[in-house]
RNA sequence: GGGCCGGUAGCUCAGUUGGUUAGAGCACACCCUUGAUAAGGGUGGGGUCGAAAGUUCAAGUCUUUCUCGGCCCA
């Protein structure tokens, strides 16, 4: 026994990854070798993609959703790569904003320290450092997931170069004309004393007070007097703020009776859910077109407290019969439709309410009332002075801050506005739109619609953590001062110390000697952080050397329509005219297995971290490759379990690959391989390696990564492990060395673990570096390969014209009668007549003349794996059966006969021609 | 409440312009192997395509409604 000589697979290579200790390793290995810088000087001269680092925010661990984002960006850089592009990756962060603000605040709170007693500077300072802390652990964390980019010099919003840039491009469009201040309702957090950006606002179900209140008519109207229209709201808060009523002139009103004998008027078509809410029986005495109301005034429900002005009812389109009466009370500073109904008809917003929520001057009677706190007291003097008909609860959907959770309100505040439409930005950016391209399509659509609907871009926050809005005001006449040389001034301070210098330092700093101090003032707003992200393209893209504007691609997950692909469009198609990308990739959201939201209530939450303990950072990635970005992505333990499986298998191919070319094999010497008569088996590999690599460049164009990763996993299985592997374990176990037919196969051994390599390196980022670094350490290749990584070598665009030689015709006929010939052997296993198919002996019929020719270039001994095959045997005739699939052949199989070879196995009398074999 | 998108075997994905018994891998079951061995091979059982109605000779594929889920908006 002991003198059997087999060649077995031998590897370095261990069978278990134990991806958790062995990523960290080559992450320390990557740092070390400095490899991403070494990659950019590789390909230095090579045309760019660049992929343009939308910044997460500097605010807590990354989540699921983060490291999606993270590792579908590196694997599509390194896609990319691999197509022969150099693909620099400049990581950022996002920092100033709200959430951060929040946090220090809590935490002064915590210290006991007085909101009052911290000075501005103080606070950014905290603010700075907070953000600080979270990029370094979050880069860390990202780092850990295989991401490879310039970690050392990665951008953030709040460093110099980058806040003076942002003035810059504000002030450009302060010089453009398309800046303005206006006046308008914002959603205001009274909590937090600030108007709040699109997205940080979130809708919640909120139990309001409805009212049914009266507004009586001043004259008589039809004949009648003493008439009260009647209005519907669930604000009764803003009925001490109302200045006018609105009607629709395409509605019919009608005159009721109510059963205690008064006389109101609503929309008859909200007659019967009016009865319904408030079971006040109503008998119809007259009916009107709502265009009647045209120059009518009604007094105002608190007239008797000093509200005695006229209250006129005013036609509006936005007036519904959806809910409420039909007739809408009309509060200007608090709410959009009333404010542009107030600004048509001369009836100006005011400040109704201070900052944290309490009633101004202007209010009469309730002053100094805070406005969570006004809806009681409103209702009981509506109750007093009889003008209230009815009140209940109403639950719907409202909106709220997303950081305090505290209801919003309405609020007319003096804002600062980028216009839409005064240098046809809209225009511009919805042909921008059309130029870019989207994957997945269905996104242009989602993106334009946005930019056609949206409202002037509220730019202004009343805060402390941003870059302030670096304008300084006329106090006479209220202009802003728009001059270059006070614009450069503003860069070249914020350049050097940061835009902190706007609270440091006086105006005069700012202003040159052209301008008296005296005579100006500061704006105190900073610049929202959507403007801070969206111009990211100015002084990451064009002020690095390293990079191209515009990107190539900005890659996000698909909320970011509104976000940062949409304050990026807007802010670059108004200084610069062109979008900041060309491409646009989104990307799905991460929910549970059941294709949840995650939530920490449901309990269904997965953070990333679990998965590199458990799994590691390698089963994350590819978990994010296999599923399909443009929907939704769903994650739990069973599917990453799943995955983790798949991972074995493409594992263990590589083991073998590299088992039986005793891990003897270098990239570069791969090249210069050549193939001489192989037979049709070793052809398929080759064909079939030549048809993938086609696709991958394909998939790679087109961005479709997840149907790479579907026919490399069938590579893997089917093709090779099942098949080829299978098939050839006889010729590499048993074969003479030197061998045609085992020299062959290892030949179209390497040649798979070349472009499994090629294709893998991107998704398995890890393994495919322990595959390398494990063959590097095989002394036959370390001089040969004199790249340190993987990732420095240059994977060649090779292309096979051995595809021609391979008969696809012949193949498939082949695969079907081996997948009969399987099914015999199944029976006779079942009828326990054999136990392995090399027991068996097989006999097959050409009956089709055409078909001759097919087993020219096949040893079919090989191809069934069994210990021989006889083609038309006389003697067999009788027992030949027909193939089901497959017309024009005949089978016979039978236990084969003979001694069984101690060396390679096989069943037979005859000697055998191999060196090794027993018998002889 | 409105807009957009999606729901194909337990899981991840294919299903071309509507056309034969809806495919693949993984998982599962059973069998084999013990010379890829905490591996490997074979065979097999699983979907009527979210639900209903409709158009059509014919629908996973078109239309409508409903339902569930996601993102965005109000």
């Amino acid at each position: 026994m002991t003198d059997i000589k087999v060649n077995l697979p031998k590897t370095n290579f261990p069978m278990r990854g134990n991806l958790p200790l062995k990523e960290p390793e080559i992450l320390k290995f990557w740092s070390e070798l400095n490899l991403y810088k070494q990659i950019r000087n590789k390909r230095i001269g090579r045309e760019r993609f660049i992929l343009h680092d939308g910044p997460p925010y500097a605010n807590g661990n990354i989540h699921i959703g983060t490291a999606l984002n993270k590792i579908l960006k590196d694997i599509v850089v390194k896609f990319k790569s691999v197509d022969g592009k150099d693909c620099p990756y400049v990581p950022g962060w996002d920092c100033h904003g709200l959430p951060i603000e929040w946090k220090i605040e809590e935490e002064n709170k915590k210290q006991g320290k007085d909101k009052k007693s911290i000075s501005i500077l103080d606070f950014r300072k905290k603010c700075r450092e907070f953000a600080k802390k979270w990029i370094i652990i979050q880069k860390e964390q990202f780092q850990r997931l295989g991401v490879l980019g310039d970690w050392d010099n990665y951008y953030e919003t709040m460093s110099n170069d980058a806040e003076a840039q942002i003035a810059i491009e504000i002030l450009k469009f302060l010089k453009n004309g398309s800046l303005y201040k206006g006046y308008k309702p914002v959603l205001w957090s009274v909590v937090e004393s600030t108007a709040l950006a699109d997205a940080e606002v979130e809708y919640k179900d909120h139990v309001s007070n409805q009212i049914y209140a009266k507004f009586k008519l001043q004259k008589k109207f039809r004949g009648y007097k003493d008439l009260s229209v009647i209005i519907w709201t669930t604000t009764p808060w803003t009925i001490p703020c109302n200045r006018a009523l609105a009607y629709n002139s395409d509605l019919e009103y009608g005159i009721f009776e109510t059963d205690i004998g008064e006389k109101i008027i609503i929309a008859k078509e909200l007659e019967s859910t009016f009865i319904k809410v408030t079971k006040i029986k109503l008998n119809l005495i007259d009916s009107f077109n709502g265009s009647d109301f045209k120059d009518c005034t009604a007094w105002h429900p608190f007239k008797n407290l000093g509200y005695e002005f006229d209250v006129p009812l005013l036609e509006a389109d936005f007036v519904t019969t959806d809910q409420g009466t039909g007739i809408v009370h009309v509060a200007p500073s608090h709410g959009p439709d009333d404010f542009s109904l107030g600004l048509k008809n001369q009836i100006k917003a005011e400040n109704t309410i201070d900052d944290n929520g309490h009633y101004t001057e202007i209010i009469k009677y309730f002053k100094g009332t805070h406005i969570f706190k006004a809806d009681k007291i409103v209702i009981s003097e509506l109750k007093k002075n009889k003008q209230l008909i009815f009140t209940t609860d109403y639950k719907h959907s409202y909106p709220h801050s997303w950081r305090s959770k505290a209801p919003l309100v309405h609020r007319a505040t003096p804002q600062w506005f980028i216009s839409m439409d005064k240098n046809e930005l809209r225009k511009k950016a919805i042909n921008n739109i059309s130029s870019t391209c989207f994957y997945p399509s269905l996104g242009k659509n989602r993106i334009q619609g946005m930019v056609e609907s949206r409202p002037d871009w509220c730019i202004s926050r009343q805060r402390f953590w941003g870059v302030p809005l670096p304008i300084f005001i006329d106090k006479k006449t209220q202009e802003p001062i728009v001059d270059d040389e006070v614009n450069n001034k503003i860069y070249e301070i914020f350049l050097k110390e940061g835009s902190d210098a706007w609270y440091k330092r006086n105006i005069s700093d700012f202003l040159t000697k052209k301008y008296n101090s005296e005579d100006f003032q500061k704006i105190e707003d900073i610049v929202e952080v959507w403007f801070d992200s969206g111009s990211t393209h100015s002084y990451v893209l064009e002020s690095r050397e390293d990079l191209n504007w515009p990107a190539d691609m900005y890659l996000e997950g698909s909320d970011q329509h509104r976000g940062w692909f949409h304050s990026s469009l807007l802010h670059s198609s108004g200084t610069r005219g062109k979008a900041p990308y060309k491409s646009i990739l989104t990307h799905g959201f991460v929910v549970d297995g059941k294709g949840q939201k995650m939530s920490k209530s449901l309990g269904n939450v997965i953070a990333p971290d679990e998965i590199i303990k458990k799994n590691g950072a390698d089963i994350l990635r590819l978990w994010v490759v296999a599923s399909d970005y443009s929907e939704d992505l769903r994650i739990d333990q069973s599917i990453i379990s799943q995955h983790s499986e798949s991972y074995r298998k493409i594992r263990n191919t590589l083991r073998f690959l590299m088992g039986n070319i005793l891990d003897d094999f270098s990239l570069k010497s791969f090249e210069n391989l050549s193939y001489d008569n192989l037979d049709i088996i070793d052809y398929f590999v080759l064909s079939k390696i030549s048809d993938l690599d086609k696709n991958f460049y394909q998939y790679v164009k087109s961005n479709q990564y997840h149907k790479i990763y579907v026919e490399l996993l069938n590579f893997c299985t089917i093709d090779l492990s099942s098949s080829y592997f299978d098939i050839r374990k006889d010729c590499l176990y048993c074969d003479d060395i030197d061998s045609v037919k085992r020299v062959n196969c290892i030949k179209i051994l390497k040649t798979s673990l070349y472009f499994l390599m090629k294709w893998l390196h991107p998704i398995l980022a890890f393994t495919i570096e322990e595959v390398f670094q494990t063959l590097k350490s095989n002394e036959t290749n370390n001089q040969k390969d004199n790249e340190a990584s993987v990732f420095l070598f240059d994977f060649k665009n090779i292309l096979f014209h051995q595809s021609e030689k391979f008969n696809e015709k012949t193949w498939k006929i082949l695969e079907k009668i081996k997948i009969e010939i399987n099914q015999i052997f199944e029976k006779m296993r079942a009828e326990k007549t054999i136990k392995s198919g090399l027991e068996t002996k097989i006999y097959i019929d050409i009956k089709d003349v055409n078909n001759k020719d097919i087993f020219n270039n096949i040893d079919l001994g090989d191809f069934l794996v069994c210990s021989g095959v006889e083609l038309n045997d006389e003697q067999k005739k009788v027992k030949m059966k027909n193939l089901d699939s497959i017309e024009g052949f005949q089978v016979y199989v039978e236990k084969a006969i003979g001694k069984k070879c101690d060396h390679c196995w096989k069943i037979s009398n005859a000697p055998c021609e191999r060196k090794n074999c027993a018998i002889k």
